[in-house]
DNA sequence: CAAAAGAGTCACAAAACGATCACAACATAT
DNA sequence: ATATGTTGTGATCGTTTTGTGACTCTTTTG
C-alpha cells in the first residue's frame, strides 16, 4: 500500500520524453515532464518529486547549470541523460550521493533498473543512520556531529576519520591502515598523529585525557570501549 | 540445511567475470555479479552478500576507491583480484580481518578455495578472535588482554611476544627464534629475559612462580600446558 | 660442595613514540 | 581577487618503551 513516486523527467526532445513516461507509468510511477529548465523548476516548486530524469544537453540553460539550482535547494536524486558516452566523466565529477546517469541507448529495462536503484538509495539514505556513543553522536546522512548534544564542527577528514573509529568501536587501527585509507598510503605517521590530535581537540572534553580516541602504543588508534 | 552464500564479482572484464560466476556456482555458491564500482554498491544495498572478490584496476573508480567506501559501511571480506604480483603490497597495507588476494593467473581451485577460507575466517572472527587459557584472556583485534577479568595493559613487544606463545602453548621457542622473530636477529639472550621478566611481571599472579610463561633451561621458553 | 653457566631483577640511558604548535601550501567560498 | 578554511610538514617537548650493564639468585655439573 506505498504511496506512488513521482519522477520528473526534463528534455527538450518530445519523443524520448513520452518514451520514458510509458517505460515508467508501466513500472508503476508518476511521471511529470518539463522541456526546459525553467519550467522544471516550476515542477519541482510545484509537486513532490522523489527523483529526476534530466538531459544535459538542451538549448538554453544546460543541464548543468539547472542541477547546480536544483542542488541548491534539495537532495533529491537526479539521473542524467546524456546521447553520447563521452560526457560520462563530466557527470561524474559533478554526480553526488544518490546519483547516476544513463546513455539515451539504453534499454528501458535499463532505465528502469536505475530509476529504482536511484530511489532505494535515496530512501535507505533518508531513514537516517545514527551513531550514539553516550556522550558522542554522529548522523552519518548528514555529517553533523554533536557532543553532549552541543553541536560540533568538523573538517571533511576529521569527520572521516571518526566514522571510522565510531563504526568500530574497540577495533585497532594501525598506522597503515589509516594511511591507506585516508592518503592513499602516501604520508607517515606524523600526518595521521597531526590529524586526530585537531580532531580531539574538537570532540574531546579534555583532550589531555582522550575519552573517544585512544592511542595504542607502536601501532596506532582506536575507538574507545564501553 | 544451510543456506547459499552470496559471493559479489566486481570486475570490468566481463569474461572474467563470467569465468567467477561458473567456477562459484559449481560449488555451491550464489552468485551476483557488478561490472563498476557504482553498481557494486547497488548490488550491496540490496542483496545480502557474504563475500566480495573485487578487481583492483577498474576504468574510472577504481577498486581501493570503492574498497574505502565499502569498508565504510560493513566488515565482509574482500578478495582482491590482481593481474600482476607487484600491487600485493598495497593490498597488504589495506587489507584488514579478512581479507585475502588473488593474482588473476590462479587456478581455478586455488580461487575456490581463497574464497572458502576468508568466509570461514569471517565466520569465526565475527565470533571475535579470542585466545583463552582460563586465567589468561588475549582480544587479537583489539590487543587487549585480561588476568582474572582484570584488564591488563603490555606494551608493543610485551604483547607481541605473549601473543606469540599463546597462540602455540607447550611449543618450545629457543632464544635463537625469539630474537629471529622480534629483534631481527640483532641482539643477545639477555635482552629476550629482560623482555620477558617485564612481561611476567605484568600477567604472572606470582612472578617467582610463573604460570604461563615457563623457563627451558638452557634452550629458552614456553607457554603452560595444562 | 664449589665452580660455572644460566636465569632473573633493577636502574639508568638511549631510542622510539606521541602530542602540539607554528607556518606554508593548498583548496574553497565569497 | 580576497578572505577563509583545511591540510601537510617541520620543529620541539614530554612520555613510554626498550636495550644495556651491574648485580644477585638458581640450577647444573663435576
Amino acid at each position: 500500500m506505498e504511496a506512488k513516486q513521482t519522477i520528473l523527467v526534463v528534455d527538450d526532445d518530445k519523443s524520448i520524453v513520452e518514451l520514458l513516461r510509458d517505460f515508467l507509468e508501466n513500472e508503476g510511477f508518476s511521471v511529470k515532464t518539463a522541456h526546459d529548465g525553467d519550467r522544471a523548476l516550476v515542477v519541482l516548486e510545484e509537486n513532490i518529486v522523489h527523483a529526476l530524469i534530466l538531459d544535459i544537453m538542451m538549448p538554453g540553460q544546460n543541464g548543468f547549470e539547472l542541477c547546480r539550482q536544483i542542488r541548491a535547494e534539495s537532495d533529491i536524486p537526479i539521473l542524467f541523460l546524456s546521447a553520447r558516452s563521452d560526457d560520462v566523466d563530466k557527470i561524474r565529477g559533478l554526480a553526488l550521493g544518490g546519483d547516476d546517469y544513463i546513455v539515451k541507448t539504453a534499454s528501458p529495462g535499463e532505465i528502469v533498473a536505475r530509476v529504482k536503484a536511484v530511489l532505494r538509495r535515496s530512501h535507505s539514505q533518508s531513514k537516517r543512520k545514527i551513531i550514539d556513543h553516550d556522550r558522542l553522536t554522529l548522523d552519518l546522512s548528514t555529517r553533523e556531529v554533536w557532543l553532549d548534544g552541543q553541536s560540533v564542527s568538523l573538517t571533511p577528514k576529521e569527520y572521516d576519520l571518526l566514522r571510522l573509529f565510531a563504526e568500530r568501536p574497540k577495533h585497532v587501527f594501525t598506522y597503515e591502515q589509516l594511511l591507506e585509507r585516508f592518503w592513499e598510503g602516501i604520508g607517515d605517521k606524523h600526518t595521521v598523529r597531526v590529524q586526530l590530535s585537531r580532531l580531539r581537540e574538537k570532540i574531546e572534553p579534555n583532550p589531555n585525557e582522550p575519552q573517544f580516541i585512544m592511542n595504542v602504543w607502536g601501532i596506532g588508534y582506536r575507538f574507545k570501549g564501553e
